[in-house]
DNA sequence: GGAAAAGCATACGGTAGCGTATGGAAAATA
DNA sequence: TATTTTCCATACGCTACCGTATGCTTTTCC
């Protein structure tokens, strides 16, 4: 039941796992594909991830490809398993309690997704979501991550004081908030974006 | 500047416009073409517009579609102008101002859409919005959409007795959270998800 | 009923993509 | 240095598309 989809990282070798070699001829690694990748998914979605394109823009061909993946459904599910622990990472790092900043800490999740930096983590945010509608693996993925997320914000809204209901619903609403803002076209809804969205966030934190 | 992308209705002509004839054969025109792209657009997104799979489920060949249509293009078109003309009906018809009953169409037009029922309608609303993100026509239509729809809401909010801002940021927050909420997966965070959509509408709806 | 138009089928050329096979270059190892 | 292993290029077959050309069959209109 050897499940070799992705090549195990050259295992007894010199250190050299990225990038083009110091004099050599360009060398990849599975991990510069999915970094690749990444980059073209938040451009263009799943749609976008084909093998020739991403070995064109890894400057090689997709001899390379099929050398570090067994096809392209092990580079998508590579894409995903980067994706979950990513998040999670983020997640954690945001979220772990520090008593007395919840209602800091809930604020700064909200804006961070919503700044116009972090754009790019929206993107894939958003492609990944897509992708979910018609994937069940990447649906698997997104909903761990929901989940997690969902249960991190609640520990804040707890230890803010909320009851445990009210902080599950909040945090229902603070993530569907922060996603589906950046679903829709509001630039010329108002003339001062900031203050809604101040209001906003207050409206999801505050009591 | 004859923009000749799609057949008018066969001018002086018996009223013939919908599905196969009394006795004759398949005939179709192309309000047909676009019923049926919305239901796969529904199903698959943008990418399974394909004219050939699209002939397949009305079961004939392209050279009917080649026949009503330009090219692949005239159809999205022709997608997109249905998709708005229905929103904006829609919308016109749930949110006009009902003195007394403002936060019951509030409560109304958050529900219409999270419901299970509408998931067909839902599934078209995230199949357009993902296609606006790599499409600009697309994106000019749901930002024609998104503003009508704030538009609307938010003379619900103010009716209700809001200031002007807050009904702006109101409006925001109840179709950011329709369309997010539509967009996680979060089935398993609580058995008893109706409480916690109760208490989130509550929140975007009440004072 | 016969000409004209409408509506569709079929066949074709062209592109883009997946995955495989095979050989060659470069690096590691001995 | 010779040999093995790693890594990649090239060429191939296959499928799914788009759009066009052409002809056949129904309707429509006179």
């Amino acid at each position: 039941m050897e499940n070799k989809t992705v090549k195990p990282p050259a295992k007894s070798r010199s250190i050299r796992t990225t990038g083009k070699q110091s004099g050599g001829r360009t060398q990849l690694d599975p991990a510069r594909w999915i970094d690749t990748a990444i980059d073209v998914l938040a451009r263009e979605g799943v749609a976008g991830l084909r093998v020739e394109v991403l070995a064109k823009r890894c400057g090689v061909t997709k001899g390379s490809f099929y050398w570090h993946f067994k096809d392209r459904q092990a580079l998508l599910d590579a894409v995903l398993e980067r994706w979950r622990e990513g998040r999670i990472r983020d997640i954690e790092k945001t979220t772990t309690v520090q008593p007395g900043q919840e209602r800091a800490q809930l604020h700064y999740a909200i804006e961070v997704y919503g700044a116009s930096r972090n754009r790019k983590g929206m993107s894939i945010e958003l492609a990944v979501r897509d992708w979910a509608r018609h994937d069940a693996r990447a649906a698997a993925v997104v909903e761990s991550v929901d989940l997690y997320r969902l249960e991190c914000t609640r520990r804040l809204f707890v230890a803010s004081g909320m009851s445990d209901a009210e902080a599950k619903s909040r945090s229902l609403l603070l993530y569907a908030c922060v996603f589906g803002l950046s679903l829709m076209h509001y630039s010329h809804f108002d003339d001062r974006l900031d203050d809604l969205k101040q209001r906003i966030a207050e409206r999801i934190v505050a009591n």
